[in-house]
DNA sequence: CAGATATATTTGCGCTTACAATCATTGAGA
DNA sequence: TCTCAATGATTGTAAGCGCAAATATATCTG
């Protein structure tokens, strides 16, 4: 630790930080309004899109998508009943449900893409110099980095 | 716009930090946790206690907060049965209610001051460099008055 | 193999929040 | 002054989410 207090500098870029991450967030979130899609629908459908057969058990996707198990159950509910992804039970343990993309989904995703990839670098990535993008990188991964590591001293 | 797809570097610095700043937070509220504060509640006393006698009106505040008027109506109820902020009707226009920090209030802030303080440090501003804190502040200054202008075509 | 323990998911419940409706008060125009 | 739109705040309602409990299935242990 450098102080107990944060320079000018420091408070300055803290609250900038602090300040705009929910507007960019909620931005994000307007400009896939359009496409009847949540930024964590979204979210859902990317990460399954990606995933091998387009399918994940419930555990892991709610693990990559950093929410609580009910929470997911919850939210597939909507993409469930919007066609955009099957619930189907395992068969070797059928105590697991796998989330899976259908081709409603890839299309959803497809056509919600481009849009969402132009708000990002709308109200992000053309915002900055490219040694800033840079630079964004370099900073969340070594802030992700520490926060992977939770290194609290008393517990 | 620059073009229709992100760079793999661009790709990086977007899901670093998408991947990211929900940690963040969660580690920062955690810290909050042994004083018996939410962030959200960390923030209220914090603009309250930077105000002119402490005290705001509620729809001020809710601007402040980026909370909507019935969102800080019942974040509020928290606060004040904690007796860390107490409502106090206006005098001149009756309509409007006051949000005031109580001395309560102002102790308990400054018990949370210095961990939440040693907290940001820790998660985020220690975890870089002095040029990576001062590109911090530019980027996100430079994102928020990108926000602020929304010149979104159609509309 | 039986019982205990662990794992995967869903459901019950409460908290937080936003939107829309409501109520009270103010200010402006006829 | 009287009316009516504008403003400030709260309440009703619903959506999203987490925690704890419940349920179902799997795995381990004696």
């Amino acid at each position: 630790m450098t102080s107990g207090r944060l320079t000018a500098t420091e408070m300055r870029a803290w609250r900038a930080y602090a300040e705009t991450i929910d507007h960019l967030r909620a931005a994000l979130e307007a400009d896939l309004v359009p496409h009847g899609l949540s930024l964590g629908d979204y979210e859902v459908l990317v990460i399954l899109s990606e995933s091998v057969d387009g399918r994940l058990r419930m555990c892991d996707l709610s693990n990559e998508l950093g929410l609580s198990p009910s929470g997911l159950t919850r939210r597939l509910d909507g993409l469930v009943k919007a066609d955009y992804v099957a619930r189907t039970q395992g068969t070797s343990d059928r105590r697991v449900m796998y989330a899976s993309i259908t081709s409603e989904g890839r299309h959803a995703l497809q056509r919600a893409v481009p849009d969402h990839v132009r708000s990002v670098r709308t109200h992000l990535i053309d915002r900055l110099t490219p040694a800033q993008v840079t630079a964004l990188g370099d900073i969340f991964r070594a802030v992700g980095d520490g926060l992977g590591r939770q290194s609290r001293s008393g517990t």
